[in-house]
DNA sequence: CTGAAAGCGCTTACAG
DNA sequence: CTGAAAGCGCTTACAG
């Protein structure tokens, strides 16, 4: 690979004089400016970032480690991530947990390696210990979306208690009274912050929330066809589900197709998170859907902040309830 | 942060010894070895990767150029390049594209300035010169699904030729004889090769494609959206759609939910690369499936034996229909 | 405006 | 079995 010493001595200058024209250094002659560059145009030179971070002690690279590449939410959420980070001159790493502790920890210790300046995380189950380790060690860090209980780094999330209340609104007015619901692992946040919310509203309207109704996921598509599985086994089986993420709807689809049963009328169905698809499916799914772009783009801008030694924020935002056919009768206002 | 001279010195040796215990050199007494582990523990010592990579000048890191995150089927790819990499010892820098030529060059240049040890690209429309440079300097690389003519490296994909032809008489056979297709770019290879099969395979039953029939997208879920909806305001629509990717099947849906026109009544509907959601989208689609998990395991394998030294081949895998209700009756099967 | 030189944190061939 | 030393490719404070 062709390096600073190569274009230094072929441009007739010192290695001192590439990087000061390069990196728009401002005293520098215009010819020897022009002669530099041609050679690094002629030699095709490509500075070497690894060196350059060594030196610098930044890598201008932010890592983000999402629970599951596969979900959408999730997906979207990366790409809103290195949107934000790309226009402030940040790339990023992107780790993918797949909902297992091992991995996460495998990614955090992998991009703390790197060095990269500042660490995202939606974290999953468990294998938090690499994590915490890493803010006790001042490491830029900022929580997206999930978080964990006793470390002390800013929080970005969708709050979706008032949704969870509207959609069981919405069920009861339909006239579901048997409302179960599919949650994460109840270590995670957003596992149990959905339940919570859930149980809350069904309690304002005098519903009980029966162990049997409460589905014990990971919010993976299999866990919700399970999930749903043991539901309709039951001697009375719920008449509306709600899927915590939209991998466990699927699942929960696959089962009722499974056994030829029919959403709504078998069944009600509704998902946290809002995704494309749900407005084809059969039926149009009724959703909750986050703000997922500007979390994205909130939270790196948190995360920046702490790389550049300032202050950051959590920041709490809200999802909405976006009702479509899946639990019964009133094509719903999609707004 | 702690480095090497600080554990070295905790631990009364030199520091020519620390990477020798945590390397896993023979040659170091057992004593020796288990206090500078202790040391190595009580500090939180981490090693700089970036040292490392400048030292040795390998990053053990592929970079992954994919066009558009979020097209599940790359998201998939991506999922299992990166599962097959880290079985290898390997991390790997995924870079969206989001179809932009302007975006994959700044992707792929930063990707050349980190010093990834190998680059993996599913090639947009344009943008070529700086993957064309970097093939040219001798940069291990593989194409993977799509590839660009005229760059000598190796191609791991799926001939969707077969299925293609599978899909046609599938339709002929349901009826159908008004056949339209909605491309990709038609710079792209694998926009190309499905039109052009697509074509042959009409051919075959006697049946034109006029050049109304033959729809611009870009793969994005919008040019699906706007190419059918050329097609309906023809004096003559097609009676079948085949669009070539998911997210054009998509937007295809999108126009004609709008209409209020039914699938398959009032138009049949086929895509290439199989999602889940396709099973519960009203009607199920047809699609033509690919060996995604296969496909990104072979490629790491092939870039993996260019990085380290040994001949890597192309590599053709087989794409193969699954039959659903969206192009009429007979509920197909799937295998 | 430009050069000489130190140093970032590692690895490794060479001695001993 | 272990240490001293060179060097990877940059950046930058210090001279001049």
């Amino acid at each position: 690979m062709t390096s600073i010493k190569d274009v230094a001595s072929a441009a007739g200058v010192s290695v001192a004089t590439v990087p000061r024209v390069l990196n728009d250094h401002p005293a520098v002659r215009p010819d020897t400016r022009s002669r530099v560059l041609s050679v690094v145009a002629e030699l095709g030179y490509r500075p070497n970032g690894v060196a350059r971070s060594l030196r610098t002690d930044q890598t201008r690279t932010l890592g983000l480690v999402i629970s599951d590449v596969l979900n959408p939410f999730f997906t979207e959420l990366a790409r809103a991530v290195e949107d934000a980070a790309r226009e402030r001159g940040y790339s990023v790493i992107i780790g993918n947990a797949d909902e297992r502790a091992a991995l996460q920890e495998h990614h955090v210790r992998t991009l703390l390696e790197r060095r990269i300046d500042g660490l995202l995380v939606s974290p999953t189950e468990g294998g938090t210990a690499m994590i915490r380790d890493a803010a006790d060690a001042g490491t830029p860090m900022v929580f997206v979306d999930r978080w964990v209980h006793g470390i002390d780094v800013p929080v970005v999330h969708a709050d979706g208690t008032g949704a969870v209340h509207d959609l069981v609104a919405h069920l009861h007015a339909l006239g579901h009274r048997r409302l179960a619901i599919i949650g994460g692992p109840s270590e995670t946040t957003t596992g149990n912050e959905r339940v919570v919310a859930f149980r809350s509203a069904l309690q304002s309207y005098g519903l009980p929330l029966p162990d049997e109704y409460t589905g014990k996921g990971d919010f993976q598509t299999e866990s919700g066809r399970r999930a749903t599985a043991a539901f309709l086994d039951l001697p009375e089986p719920p008449d509306a589900v709600f899927a915590t993420d939209n991998l466990m709807a699927l699942g929960a689809m696959d089962e009722l197709r499974r056994r030829g049963l029919r959403v709504p009328d078998d069944m009600a169905l509704a998902a946290f998170d809002d995704i494309p698809w749900f407005l084809h499916t059969d039926p149009p799914i009724t959703a909750i859907a986050q703000p997922t772009g500007e979390l994205g783009h909130r939270a790196v801008q948190a995360l920046i902040n702490l790389v550049e030694g300032r202050a950051a924020d959590s920041v709490t935002l809200t999802a909405r309830l976006v009702t479509r056919r899946s639990c019964g009768e009133s094509e719903g206002s999609r707004r």
